[in-house]
DNA sequence: TTATTATGTTGTATTGATTTAATATATATC
DNA sequence: GATATATATTAAATCAATACAACATAATAA
């Protein structure tokens, strides 16, 4: 089945390529309104469907964007195992889609460029998740795109950022346990990295320790990896080792699923005998049982906003509108933890 | 900053373009070794990266390939919230990437086709997941490129297929609830649709419960939607209405997780008081408390051999081998089914 | 009526890479 | 040394669309 082109179109109306062109394209102040409606005819009964190659070629526009997901500790090369990054990807799909834009999703090897994608395919724009300090730092500088980053930290004003108050957060979330009595918090989270979310959450949980003038114990923090395994052996270290922790926060509710079970593994039950506290909402959180308290971001929400503002920023309309690309976090009060009486 | 064009690589190199072209593209046998060399380095020091719009406009491949997730009922546009296919997703990518082959992700607007984003973007391929008999039927076999279709029974030489075989996964979820002494056992599922996968699973389970000479009770059908709010309405139901079923099959996890939910809500403890048995062991399976029993499909592996199955056919090396297209089920015997004394 | 402007319309160059056919050069055969 | 063969190399056509500049026609102004 041979392709239709904008010729057969132009042969079958009459008519010259360059008003089909026109015609379909936005321009139609340069087409009368007999021969546009001519050729929406032809269009439609040929059923004609523009090569978008040969369309970017011309004009520099893909109307494809990259979304680009860093492979997590972890997360071998499966980079949607983890929840949270597709939901994230769930929003910004129906958002682009709602734009007439595709979405190229991609995992990126570490070592490998960000730039041959994006300059193969002329991207227009780019969302990266979770991307702190790094040596791709200044390749994405060389590529002269819009970029969104969403969960990250660099301070460049070249970078558009989509994100969260994560020290906020971790802040939230601590205050939560101390204010229902708890004096030994433990935190079990992924590597503290400079300017990482994890950094920001764990300054959060630090500062209000201080705040509350609790002894901060660097015995407490259990830091390893964003993995379900990695709580199950916190839960089961926390259980056998440190009998007065009765409160634990966790920087991702995967996290405090693990620690969970590995508390129960060790015969400890939650809330009753210890209280675990999640962060970021995911959907499995109040499908869990105990139903999870957590820290509520709306992650899909996310992954819209950072669509949104892409396009914005791709078609000229640049709304830096610092507000909106800080989200809202909200405290969501569930069953994993409890008050305690001191 | 300009872009660095295949005419700028053979000025710099002294030689023609097509040269470029060839010692770039597996045709070294046309260039010179000391051409070869030459070219090499330029592209090197300059840092050329070719242009794959205008390659795919002569040789009409793109390298692209669409993953397209219908819209579930349930999951109104928000095509990963099922982590199932997130999974799959997964697999796909990392195949894909492997393989140098770009992947755009969809989710398809009921009534908008198919044919536009192929034509439109040149695709090499088509991966199209859970479609049943439906009007986009007629439409994708208009577009003439290789299109495998995850777990579908739609029959047609011209699709090929990945898959499991769900009327056996059925069968053997509902066996495992009969050998553990179960003789009323309910059936809580999505839309049985005619060639969906859901009815191959419903089929193995009535067909089991003829052969154990067991009662078919067209009420024991809990029938709506895959999602964990329906599990969660069945559940209850369950509890309140039908003391006598100990034994629950869903045909999905998620909605295994509902259901355990439900009969908590109600009072009724798994596995204590009901069994409940899954389908599909996605990640929170064994995460989640009690541990799921369930049918074992390797949903990641479903992904990569669907990707394997498609770059074959797209390169012509067609290896039309059944055996690896239907994938292995194995039970999984964890913590939420029991066996009850007769 | 002629000059001027606005409105449609089209021919053609352009985009970046591939590929065919033609050409130049080197090597082997007799 | 002349002819045939193999090997490098390149000029130019091609892919499908866009957009500039040129031109024709109609509408308006003088």
């Amino acid at each position: 089945m041979k392709r239709i082109t904008i010729k057969d179109v132009a042969k079958a109306a009459g008519v010259s390529t360059a008003a089909i062109s026109y015609a379909l394209n936005g321009k139609e102040s340069k087409v009368s309104v007999e021969t546009l409606e001519r050729i929406q005819a032809t269009v439609a009964s040929l059923n004609y469907i523009p090569d978008f190659s040969a369309r970017s070629l011309v004009n520099k526009k893909s109307n494809l964007i990259g979304v680009i997901i860093p492979e997590t500790e972890g997360y071998n090369s499966a980079i949607l195992e983890n929840p949270f990054y597709s939901e994230i990807v769930s929003g910004i799909e129906s958002e682009l889609r709602k734009h007439n834009y595709h979405l190229i999703l991609t995992g990126m090897d570490r070592g490998k460029g960000y730039s041959d994608l994006t300059l193969q395919r002329n991207l227009d724009g780019v969302i990266i998740m979770g991307i702190y300090n790094d040596s791709l730092y200044e390749e994405l500088k060389k590529v002269n795109i819009p970029i969104i980053l969403i969960d990250s930290y660099i301070d460049d004003t070249l970078f558009k950022k989509i994100g969260i108050d994560d020290e906020f957060g971790g802040s939230m979330a601590t205050r939560h346990l101390i204010d229902h009595g708890h004096t030994h918090i433990a935190l079990v989270t992924g590597k503290i990295k400079k300017d990482g979310v994890v950094e920001k959450r764990f300054l959060g949980y630090k500062s209000e320790l201080e705040k509350a003038g609790l002894l901060y114990n660097p015995a407490y923090i259990f830091e390893d990896s964003i993995r379900y395994e990695h709580g199950v052996q916190a839960g089961i270290m926390v259980a056998q080792k440190h009998p007065e922790i009765t409160g634990i926060f966790a920087t991702a509710d995967m996290v405090a699923f693990g620690i969970i079970s590995g508390l129960q593994e060790a015969d400890k039950r939650v809330p009753e005998d210890v209280s675990v506290i999640g962060f970021d909402d995911i959907m499995m959180s109040s499908m869990f049982i105990p139903q999870l308290t957590t820290i509520r971001q709306d992650i899909k929400a996310k992954g819209i906003r950072a669509a949104q503002y892409l396009i914005q920023t791709i078609q000229g309309s640049i709304s830096n509108d610092l507000e909106k690309n800080t989200l809202p976090l909200k405290l969501i009060e569930r069953q994993s933890v409890r008050r305690v009486l001191s």
